[in-house]
DNA sequence: CTCTGTGCAAAGCGTTTGCAAACGA
DNA sequence: TCGTTTGCAAACGCTTTGCACAGAG
């Protein structure tokens, strides 16, 4: 059982029971679209409104706890925030999955070329999973 | 002065003025937003319809003519089909620069570790450009 | 008790669709 | 000429907003 009414309160959010609720399941699926979100949500809230799930979302990803992954021909998905890593999507499927890259290098290189600074990297990697090839 | 006209016609599109002008305007911008283009081409063609830009950017992505970048934190941007390259946005002015990356080894390193097979990888570099820093 | 969050309904915005007239080949 | 494309208006779908009531702290 994770503690995230002490996590939210620290985002200033307070711990009602619907963002408990969007926070577990945004840890129970690891990537999920909005409309899905919703369909969960309704279950245990069956008189939920979408407006609700915007708002605690955008609330959310302003805060940083949570962030979306535009994903090419489709919808964006949400995530908890963690660890720096990259995205893996299966175009049969629509399975999202996390990779652990070493971008580095690659950001070093980039940020040398361009003469840019660089403080964010979006890499999302589409193919065919296993279950689907 | 680009045949934007013959590579149209190999797409199975018809060279109408209104399409050799979006050509030529991402042709120009390298990357644009639907927002933009509809400016630009507002010069031209006073009369044109969004519905006109819309059904034409659909057509050219289907035919993979253009392609849509999506970026994090704003809209998208589209762009000539060309060779393979990341990009890097920045966070202050907005500006997006291509960059030529080598990726290889870690789409194959991901293909390992994820049992994937990858066939397209999208790279959004964000930060701070020279003249913003 | 106070201030924030929820749910509803309406509004807003970007995108798509249907159709008649115009146009490219 | 024939099939495609354009421009308009309407429809659509997703997201946001305003407000009264409910609930967290």
């Amino acid at each position: 059982m994770n503690n995230y009414t002490d996590i939210l309160r620290q985002h200033n959010l307070k711990a009602t029971p619907q963002r408990l609720e969007i926070t577990n399941a945004l840890y129970q699926a690891g990537h999920i679209t909005i409309e899905k979100l919703y369909e969960i949500m309704h279950k245990k809230f069956n008189s939920i409104s979408l407006a609700t799930i915007y708002k605690n979302i955008n609330l959310m990803v302003e805060a940083s706890f949570i962030q979306e992954v535009k994903v090419p021909n489709a919808k964006s998905v949400y995530e908890l925030t963690k660890d720096k890593h990259s995205h893996i999507v299966c175009s049969s499927c629509g399975d999202i999955t996390d990779v652990d890259l070493d971008l580095d290098s690659i950001i070093k290189d980039a940020a040398t070329i361009s003469s840019h600074t660089i403080d964010r990297s979006d890499l999302v990697l589409s193919g065919t999973c296993k279950n689907c090839q």
